[in-house]
DNA sequence: TTTCGTTATATCTTTATGGAAATAACGGTT
DNA sequence: AACCGTTATTTCCATAAAGATATAACGAAA
C-alpha cells in the first residue's frame, strides 16, 4: 500500500517563513507564552527554536511573535495578531490540501490492484 | 511577496518510493538507457543515483527499472511499463497540486496588503 | 543590590549528509 | 583471452546540520 505525503511551506525574500514546524512551534508558544518552555514541549532544543523565529522576523512583513526579555517572570515571547492570522491561514490551507491529496491517491492505487 | 512551495511524495513499507528528484531520475533514464549517463545530466553522482533507485526498488511493488549489466554495451538501465506509469500519475497529481495551491495562496495574500 | 527566569549568543562537539575516488563484477564483442 | 562501458560497492574525506554547554543581558520584584 502507498500512502502520499505532502509539504507546503511559504517562503519570503530572504528565505522559508512558515512552514509546518514554524506554526507548531508558534502555536506552543501562544499556549506556554514562553520560547524556551515551548521548545521543551515541542523537545527541541532552544537554540533551534530560536533559529527558526529568527527566520520568521526576517521573512514577515510584520512581527509574528513579540519578546520581552527582563521583567518580574523573567520576559517571554507571545504571538502576535498578525502571527495567529498567519497560523490560522496556512493550517487552513495545509488541511484543504491534505484532503485533496487524499483524493487524488485514489487515481494511483485504483489501476494498481495487482 | 509571500510565495508558496509544495513537495509531495509517495511512500512504501520501506521508506520513501516516489518524489520529486526520483521522477526526475527516471526521466533521465529513460531518455539515456543508462544510469551513469542519467546521473551525469542530473548533475548528481552516480552514488548517489544509485542509491535512490535502490530505495525505489525496496518499495515497489514490481521494478520499475530493469538494469542489465554487462554485455555489448556494457549494459544498462531501462525503465519498465510500470515505471513510465507511476511516473505520469505522480507528476499527473503534483501538477494539479500546483494549481491548486497557486489558487490558496491568494487567500493569504488578499487580506494582507498593507 | 540581590534574586530569578527568561531571552540572546558564542563555542565546542557530535552527527548526518554527500561527494570523490577506487575497485570489482559483468558479459557481449573482438 | 583481452577489451570495453556500464552497473555495483566500498572507503575515505569534506562540509553541513544539529546538539550540548556555558554565559551574558535584561529588568521587575523583593
Amino acid at each position: 500500500m502507498y500512502t502520499i505525503k505532502s509539504r507546503i511551506w511559504i517562503e519570503g525574500e530572504a528565505g522559508v517563513f512558515l512552514g509546518y514546524g514554524r506554526v507548531s512551534l508558534l502555536r506552543f508558544i501562544h499556549t506556554e507564552g514562553s520560547l524556551s518552555k515551548a521548545a521543551k514541549k515541542m523537545q527541541i532544543s532552544y537554540k533551534k527554536a530560536w533559529s527558526l523565529i529568527d527566520s520568521m522576523n526576517q521573512n514577515a512583513k510584520e512581527p509574528v511573535v513579540i519578546t520581552v526579555t527582563g521583567g518580574n517572570n523573567g520576559g517571554g515571547t507571545f504571538v502576535t495578531p498578525y502571527g495567529l492570522d498567519m497560523m490560522n491561514k496556512f493550517e487552513a490551507i495545509n488541511k484543504k490540501c491534505m484532503a485533496f491529496l487524499k483524493d487524488e491517491i485514489e487515481t494511483l492505487t485504483s489501476t494498481d490492484e495487482h
